[in-house]
DNA sequence: CACCATTATGACACCGGTGTCATTGCCAAA
DNA sequence: TTTGGCAATGACACCGGTGTCATAATGGTG
């Protein structure tokens, strides 16, 4: 046999039509019980594997969904963010537990995406994953939502469309932060991240932050705010250059782990102690977090939730049914740094 | 326009056949300058991709590649195993560039995943990842064979098909943790890994040391190796069981980092300090090996240059051209631990 | 025995491209 | 004027399935 087996094959070893064929492989009850065990059989012995393209081509769709992560483009090429790997791993159980394949994908941001693998049909849908400015984001929406794409997007809110987003609830988990240090009477505060609208993300972990100090009479002052992106290096530097400026805080809310990991690996060099001089609470709880020195306290995201309700969403979206948003709840989990 | 535009769509509005469509959107020189224009414009206003499954199935390939993770079947089902997952994105990232999608899915090693993929001719090749017992691949590395698939592989060897495999030097690797160990009078030592064959690489790690310690006349105790998988629980409860049994040494080689960091984690619950009374070296250099506390010293595996060569060699399969074998150079990342 | 419903199957168009071959128009060389 | 060659394009088969409609065989009923 040269080649690969088709249908036509099978039917011809059968003494079947190809109609025939194709009907008893995908369980259709107008084929007799017995012509379909022979067809099946057959099928086996010459190692047949139903043709995907042409499959897909027929019937317009193609089981396959497609992942497109969004890489800040500053950070560090190698590495790929510990927290956006862990949501990749959940995405692709979910995808499987629901027979969906994932085509997977980085992008910059930037880039001419839109729409690409679904218009094309290599998915039937799209997930996006990424954090970063999304003020990029939102003409690219306007279009995949005029071409009636399927789509759904971590932490980016689409305009007017609070279906297709599924997101931590930051606000919440910024307000758990603040009363962590309240409760242990941390109250002199810092904040690293990106206290503006670009990041929607960070922007709502500090709002709650400081609004939950503010219902505490507690302000946060503007000199104990830097911004980073969601990098080691970048909370480093950004927390060098609060030590190196000799602003005073006695806990520090870092914006994502990664953050809060360079903000302590910065104060350990200047010698200041943690938790002693400065409790520290990061956002994420990736993999490192718990064995860091000292082990990061930090305000969970499930990643497996939300992989499966990214999922779930989209499927629906794909399918027509409803969707409603999703607020994951975050939990605070108190380790050594705090 | 209802639905997505076909090439007929744009012929319709070039006034021109589809056929010179087709032509056109590839640059064929057969198409005058001025039409392929006039193509082109149209496509973009009516926002035209070309159906990839249309597309695939007539030319019989699709730029796809196919990554099936096998996961240890014992380890827990929410994390996956960091190094895993720096492979996974710098194969996404190898892939991109060369212009290949990528399809991503977790399989157990016992189940029935030979060629699915590339028989469905949902991917042109396979990429194979996972560590674990390879015993089991055997017979489906013969199937995979016989139906003349596409694939390689990280870590396993394939009988007598050394140009399907790309690996870390694991030998040389364990060779490099012992001549550490020597150079600081650390002779004492134990390990903690696989060192039966069921494992390959865990076995190439183990000789590689032992063979290195000979040279130098030391034995190792065979009472001081502890069977264990690659996750830090398995670390920890195996180091545990060597404390247990009241077995003494003054440096530890693990198979893996997270078997390392589970295994720092047993010597601290017993007072045992590190690197003082036991220096450790893991392997792989995953991230968290850095921000462990003591900073872990380790064999480092080149992820990025590892994903680029099972995708460059899988490309050279596909193509028909010839792979050499490809074996990694390990370098020791000297830090705290040791 | 005629009639109809039911079951099982075959024939065929179709999905949207790609590749081959035929056709047309035009110009230069014979 | 005829012939040959080239550039540009069109017509059409084809990739390997799926879905629809037509058809054949079977059995039960009046």
């Amino acid at each position: 046999m040269k080649g690969k087996a088709t249908s036509f094959d099978i039917a011809h070893y059968a003494g079947v039509s190809q109609s025939t064929v194709s009907r008893a492989l995908r369980n259709s009850h107008l084929v007799n019980e017995e012509t379909r065990k022979r067809v099946y059989d057959i099928a086996k012995k010459l190692n047949y594997k139903v043709d995907k393209n042409a499959s897909n081509l027929r019937t317009q769709q193609s089981s396959t969904l497609a992942l497109l992560l969004f890489e800040d483009p500053t950070s560090d090429e190698s590495q790929i963010n510990p927290f956006f790997l862990a949501m990749l791993g959940s995405i692709t159980r979910a995808c499987a537990q629901e027979g969906y394949d994932l085509l997977v994908s980085f992008q910059s941001a930037s880039a001419d995406w839109q729409a690409d693998y679904e218009d094309s049909h290599r998915a039937d849908g799209i997930i996006l994953l990424g954090y970063g400015d999304y003020i990029d984001f939102q003409p690219k929406f306007k279009t995949l939502l005029e071409q009636n794409t399927k789509f759904v997007c971590w932490g980016a809110t689409v305009d007017n469309r609070p279906d297709l987003t599924v997101c931590c609830d930051n606000y919440t988990g910024g307000k758990l932060a603040a009363t962590h240090f309240i409760a242990h009477n941390r109250t002199d505060c810092a904040f690293i991240g990106d206290a503006s609208d670009h990041s929607p993300e960070f922007f709502s972990r500090f709002q709650g932050f400081k609004d939950e100090l503010l219902t505490n009479k507690i302000k946060i002052n503007e000199r104990k705010m830097a911004n980073a992106i969601s990098t080691e290096e970048s909370g480093y530097h950004a927390t060098r250059s609060l030590i190196a400026n000799n602003i005073k805080f006695n806990a520090l809310f870092a914006a994502s782990d990664l953050i809060a990991i360079g903000a302590i690996r910065a104060l350990k060099e200047a010698n200041i102690d943690i938790p002693k001089d400065v409790a520290i609470i990061g956002f994420d709880n990736i993999a490192i977090a718990s064995y860091v020195n000292p082990p990061l306290t930090t305000v969970e995201q499930n990643t497996t939730i939300a992989g499966q309700m990214l999922v779930e969403n989209l499927l629906k979206l794909i399918r027509g049914e409803e969707v409603k948003s999703t607020l994951l709840p975050p939990i605070l989990i108190p380790r050594g740094s705090s």
